[in-house]
DNA sequence: CGTTGGGTTGATCGACCTCAATAAAAGTGG
DNA sequence: CCACTTTTATTGAGGTCGATCAACCCAACG
């Protein structure tokens, strides 16, 4: 089973309705999977109903651009599933990534006026897509929403300290370690903790996180895998020695 | 002028009045010369009195601590004058400084339970220090402060994730241009554009902040020095050639 | 006036990058 | 379904940027 099929929302896309019925609506979002891991978690049901009447469903395929860096924001989004990858560009084509997106993740916590970076997706990807001003509108209106939303900003600024720490201050081999262990414990948030860690993105796209290149980020992984502590497979590793990549990867 | 004086908020300090008046508080919080540049300049007159009833003001020498990693978080702080150090700290001694606090800045923005930093005083520093419980109570009844804030959050994940990209992508020399590019940003906004700008911080800490040791960071600064790019002063950098260090900086 | 902490400079070393070749996988069009 | 291209991953050899180790300077300060 491939990524993209074992995140995918729904095999049939959801139907393009601008807008729902209220009904409906409230039917959508209950069964989203992602609801109580997402911004929405902070809703009760009747203001569930308001906000999607606002939404507009986005599907995108493998590689899709969601945004560009330096334009103008004017939607933010809701993912419900597939994942992303955020990222700035040097000028002269150097590029960093700040992140990668998952399902339950929120694009624009921000709210600022442009894009501080670029996003495309990494995988098919379906979500919640809502202008800017109109979801600014019902912050206004929501203040536990904004608190919510304060929340997760506070946790996204905490985690790129947190990579602060492993950009400046952590070896090759660290790093690659604290990757598969913070993208095992956001995996974990999702799905019934699988061994097999998903790794929708490729080693140049994690070479440019950890700020190394993809031939180090290999060298690294078939070094952990010949001492047995990860099984490299298509499209994922799987931790055999956790304690061990913990240990690298020590905080 | 040393760097201490030269941004000390006054000679004479704070009389420490755990309840002003209100004629009193409103006078105090007029006379504050970051007011508009921070938290505080999202507050209307009557408002203001109300947070400065529950402020206390702190006053600290060169050295002194803030608040440490992990602890949990009792208060949160509006740094009136001076500058500070935020830091994590790795087992075996490693750290990497995630940023350095001006007049203006908050300490709390993240409002969570346990500080994800050490945050210690690089100079004589003062600021207005809330109980974190009292602060959120405040917030919850003021919705504009609280956008304030998320707005002031989300500037500081900007800059984290431009962070990221210097500490990722880009060598000793850009490292160190960009340092001294963002801080002359960030100075300039306090005071009336000096061409000197005034390094609070030892040459260990700009290290620990861009993932370099103390020899690369002298022998870059040096090299700038005899290129005539700038010039080293007690206490600080006069940029010479501004065109130049930003062409280095290149965002 | 010795001590201490910060800063600079030089010589050497090594972790990671660069360049190159190959392999494996994933499209793509007939 | 199979040739063919393109993209991604791996592996090796060699080079380099920044780290390490070490010496020295200087100002602050008791």
């Amino acid at each position: 089973m491939t990524i993209p099929t074992a995140h995918a929302h729904a095999s049939q896309p959801v139907p393009a309705l601008a807008l729902c019925p209220n009904a409906k609506a409230a039917v959508h979002c209950e069964q989203c999977r992602v609801r109580s891991l997402s911004l929405c978690g902070a809703l009760e049901a009747d203001e569930l109903v308001a906000l999607d009447r606002l939404s507009r469903p986005l599907t995108l395929s493998a590689r899709d651009t969601i945004f560009e860096q330096d334009e103008l924001s004017e939607s933010v989004f809701n993912i419900t599933a597939g994942s992303a990858r955020l990222y700035r560009l040097l000028p002269d084509g150097r590029r960093q990534i700040v992140g990668f997106a998952l399902p339950g993740d929120f694009l624009g916590l921000a709210m600022s006026e442009r894009n501080a970076f670029s996003a495309d997706a990494l995988t098919p990807l379906t979500a919640c897509q809502f202008s800017r001003s109109h979801f600014s509108d019902f912050l206004d209106a929501k203040p536990h929403l904004l608190r919510k939303l304060h929340a997760m900003a506070s946790h996204e600024l905490s985690l790129a300290q947190e990579q602060m720490v492993i950009l400046g201050r952590r070896t090759a081999e660290e790093k690659v370690a604290a990757f598969l262990i913070g993208l095992r414990k956001r995996w974990a948030r999702l799905s019934t903790a699988s061994v097999t860690i998903p790794l929708p993105m490729t080693r140049q796209d994690i070479g440019d996180f950890l700020g190394l290149t993809v031939e180090t980020v290999s060298r690294m992984l078939t070094r952990l895998a010949r001492e047995k502590a990860i099984l490299i497979v298509p499209d994922g590793v799987r931790l055999l020695d956790v304690k061990r990549i913990e240990a690298m990867a020590e905080s």
